[in-house]
DNA sequence: AGACGGCCAACTGTACACAATTTTGAGCAA
DNA sequence: TTGCTCAAAATTGTGTACAGTTGGCCGTCT
């Protein structure tokens, strides 16, 4: 599993992130090869893994496609990540060390630079998205949990397949987001696993993309 | 992905599981493809499906393994164990029909029925297990979300490879330990969903093996 | 026209052969 | 004995050929 399998890897989950497949499109696995420039053997390899992530679903026989999800599903790991981010927080407020909570503290300002430097509303979601998710990333290191680590990761950018169409936060949305982050790193400097569990779990669930349909969201059961 | 391919994933699992392969120990892929009688092929692709799950790890070049867990390793996934099965009870509570109820007063009583039965000790644990792994199942299901689902039973099943060797619990602990599925199915009936996760928070963290070491296990931070 | 059935094309599943890499161990020198 | 070198053996990684399955197309029958 060396250089041909990663580079499919890799490729093939960057092409599903990108969007250049969407949901529900199925991705033949010879195609992919020529364009990554691989044998099938090495592209079957990466489906395999990325069918593990929940990225692609595979239906024996038939072939392979991009995970699609009902906005119920999206919701439903909205409250998987609350749960264990919540979680892996709680743990980054007994174990975490001090060098991790001056890295959260960057990435909000890097959010905060974005918000003063007024730049078009794709570069600055993009930049947005792209701190924000490293904020969460280093919450989830700090728990000093590997396991939790890589569970909630992919979690993470499960919806962002679908999301992509949908959802794009509002200037104000990240203005208060960012103002949770702070809390956030507020509650973690106090070593109060308590309040910073439950401070995480609000701010993804305030996070959680509301009205892609019409029908109302089932009710939060969290606590 | 089918006969051979899933003859191969079902065969290597039970391999593993059944204890025929020890923690630590070398997966070499012809020697599987010859005990299974498919071809190496279809042993690579489930070689990449237990990986995903964590049950072996592979080293690029080097093989692939069965997965190690120290104590310290049990004590985490014992402790998500909890997170996940308490937030799916909630829901269960919420959302689970009559009917679950019923599954689980049906696994209880098995259990019952052991403990009366008097069977010589290795019979009577793997009964246990059984029942208690069903009733593990049953509560997932009536959480009704199935990524759920998936995240807590391959979590299950992980320290079932280390623990073969240590674990075995008395029978006053299953006594106990039943007598808890029972406050569980009063709490999920009365459709209290913070009474019946922490109940089972408290079950599983009860569960969990001591003293595989000497050291202490880190404190349970769940609330 | 619509339903049925069989053939063909496209694709996935499996096996095997060869390439690349790692491990083993024999031979030799200090 | 210990440590080193290097080549052979073992094992994993990758490509390709072939087998099996699926789904659509087209002709036939009612």
């Amino acid at each position: 599993m060396s250089r041909a399998s990663s580079l499919a890897y890799d490729s093939v989950r960057q092409f599903i992130l990108d969007g250049r497949f969407l949901p529900g499109e199925r991705l033949v696995e010879e195609d992919l090869a020529q364009r990554v420039g691989v044998s099938r053997t090495s592209i079957r390899d990466s489906l395999r893994r990325l069918a593990g992530e929940g990225l692609v679903r595979t239906e024996a026989n038939r072939g392979t496609f991009v995970a699609e999800m009902s906005s119920a599903e999206i919701d439903e790991i909205f409250q998987l990540r609350a749960v264990l981010e919540g979680h892996a927080t709680a743990l980054a407020a007994l174990n975490g060390k001090q060098e991790h909570w001056g890295q959260l503290e960057q990435k909000a300002d890097e959010i905060d630079a974005l918000l003063d430097q007024d730049l078009d509303p794709k570069a600055f979601f993009l930049g947005f998205q792209a701190s924000n998710t490293a904020f969460h990333a280093i919450l989830l290191q700090a728990s000093g949990s590997v396991r939790l680590q890589s569970l909630a990761k992919s979690l993470i950018e499960l919806p962002l397949v679908t999301m992509k169409q949908h959802n794009w936060p509002g200037e104000v949305k990240v203005r208060r987001s960012n103002e949770q982050h702070r809390e956030i790193i507020a509650a973690l400097r106090a070593r109060d696993p308590l309040l910073a569990r439950l401070q995480v779990q609000s701010h993804i669930i305030h996070a959680r993309p509301k009205a892609m349909t019409e029908q109302p969201l089932a009710p939060v059961a969290l606590l």
